[in-house]
DNA sequence: CTCCAGGGATGAT
DNA sequence: ATCATCCATGGA
């Protein structure tokens, strides 16, 4: 097999498929396969090299954002205790360019879900509705198109574990498919008028936009806000503070983490899932049996 | 078995 | 504006 190769200084291809943003690239051989758009795609790190194969390199750097400045990205975050450690923890980690409807669809069925069940769903659906591609010796599928999804049944959508996700997604992807959301020219729209739009689109909240804004727009102000930022937020910079507001929250988000805040969420994200003991998380809050034993009292 | 998960929509205060 | 509840599913 030939594999091509690029010098990608500043990149940790590992952490940056295995830190919640994408979720469907298999560890492969040393590297790992998957697509990048309709393209099956080997990828490998050697050092401050990165082997390929399948798609050129003009596709590899682009859908790796090789070209974001990183060390300016992180000189740009706010300098404090949480953000030093989840700078130094997460080096290397970029955030990629994903196709639009891809990673559209795919956070529409994350909501209440964890990344393993994610993966999950986008393999289901991927073995249902997309097609079929041989890359390095593994078998990969590629995302199906709006199209695909919108002809389908909620019912078949259901078979793929989605649950209630299944109404939003399908109800979206006709709206996709028709052409009344139209994703690729919102790519021209600011900020505000972008999010807007997607907020329209059933299943999609305050939380999913800023995802899609992220991981598919290059918008690195976003900001998304799950149940780990939430509580890294909330622990680190609110520390003494009984009930903060959702409101106040947002408000101090996307103002404290500044032009660039959406790698900072995603550093703090991946720095808090992958070194928090699950049992530490159950902390803080009485729990739900306390609760119904109280009750029934 | 229980608890929780990269939430959103809806309706009641 | 803030809060409660429901919505399915499966890993830990």
């Amino acid at each position: 097999m030939k594999l091509s190769r690029i010098r990608t200084p500043d990149f940790d291809l590992a952490k940056t498929l295995g830190s919640g943003q994408v979720f469907h690239w298999q560890p492969h051989e040393g590297g790992f396969a998957g697509t990048i758009g309709d393209a099956a795609a080997f990828v490998e790190q050697r050092g401050d090299s990165v082997l390929f194969s399948g798609v050129p390199p003009k596709k590899v750097r682009n859908y790796f954002a090789l070209d974001h400045p990183l060390a300016e990205i992180c000189r740009s975050f706010p300098n404090d205790e949480a953000m030093r450690a989840a700078a130094q923890f997460c080096r290397g980690l970029r955030i990629i360019r994903q196709p639009k409807w891809e990673c559209l669809a795919t956070f529409i069925c994350s909501s209440m879900k964890q990344v393993a069940h994610i993966r999950q769903m986008s393999l289901a659906l991927r073995k249902r509705f997309g097609g079929t591609a041989r890359i390095a010796g593994a078998e990969v599928r590629t995302f199906p198109p709006a199209d695909r999804i919108a002809s389908a049944t909620e019912q078949a959508l259901r078979e793929c574990a989605l649950g209630y996700r299944a109404k939003n997604l399908l109800l979206t992807a006709r709206a996709v498919a028709n052409g009344d959301a139209n994703l690729e020219t919102w790519s021209d729209l600011p900020d505000a008028e972008l999010r807007a739009r997607l907020c329209e689109l059933p299943g999609v909240g305050a939380k999913v936009a800023n995802c899609v804004m992220l991981f598919a727009y290059d918008r690195l102000r976003a900001f998304p806000i799950d149940v780990w930022i939430e509580r890294v937020v909330k622990e680190k910079y609110f520390p003494l503070c009984r009930k903060v507001t959702s409101a106040r929250l947002r408000e101090f988000c996307s103002e404290y983490f500044g032009e660039h805040g959406g790698y900072a969420q995603q550093y703090l994200f991946h720095l808090a899932r992958t070194t928090t003991p699950r049992r530490r998380r159950l902390l803080g809050g009485p729990s739900r049996s306390i609760v119904r034993r109280k009750r029934q009292q």
